[in-house]
DNA sequence: GACTTGTGCTAGTGCAATTAGAATAATAGG
DNA sequence: CCTATTATTCTAATTGCACTAGCACAAGTC
């Protein structure tokens, strides 16, 4: 279980503390019923405040890839798989995007759009 | 030229309005040699501070997708084109994304990664 | 030369992220 | 049952960013 945070992207650090889940379930090296780290350890390690790591778990929670409980912590729920093909087509944009020097600001834009319309 | 702007989506103004002129170049219905309208107009029309505005043009002039010259204007440059190709790939990504449930932060995470690996 | 338009500066406001500490409730495990 | 574990909830303070505001200035256009 990998966390990598960088506190000066801008980005907000509960972002990208789910953000790094997602990616790790994406990818299957978290499978339905493992465990998050406590929170606790978490915030230990990246020496980020406990609040910060459990609004990212809550996030998880809330888009149904994790089971948040007392005493037991974060348990990844069954829907939380993804299809090797959406990664291979995410890769394939990817690689394409980056063939036209489309940067990553305009890609992400651009799918956003998409998204919502 | 429309600038469709929501100050209550979280997310921020002029990155609204940079991803608005994203998507008009990547549709093609703006093209190089456009200009965009001045920084004051549309200040005006979306009662909204000129800087924002500018922060927005100054994003696009920092991805070389428009040219910022003072007394002439943004002016879209030569490099701004995009695929349709391109498009449709990121339509039938989000058409697939949607199907599994994957919520668009998901998608943009992975994206993300993938882009900077 | 007059006008247009972006650049740069200072300053203030409001909100969200982060940190901090504490009390509490639910669950696990011996 | 008892204890340790772990998330939940609350208040509060700090920090940084987005946004607003107004002004002077520079570099273009026409």
């Amino acid at each position: 279980m990998l966390f990598r945070v960088d506190p000066a992207s801008g980005v907000p650090i509960f972002d990208q503390l789910a953000a790094s889940v997602r990616s790790e379930l994406a990818r299957g090296s978290l499978r339905a019923g493992d465990r998050l780290p406590p929170a606790r350890e978490v915030a230990a390690a990246l020496e980020v405040n406990i609040h910060t790591v459990l609004r990212a778990y809550q996030d998880l929670r809330d888009e149904g890839l994790v089971d948040l409980r007392r005493g037991r912590g974060a348990v990844v729920t069954d829907n939380a798989g993804l299809s090797p093909e959406l990664l291979a087509d995410i890769h394939d944009l990817v690689a394409e995007a980056r063939r036209l020097g489309v940067g990553v600001g305009t890609l992400t834009a651009l799918l956003r759009e998409e998204y919502s319309a």
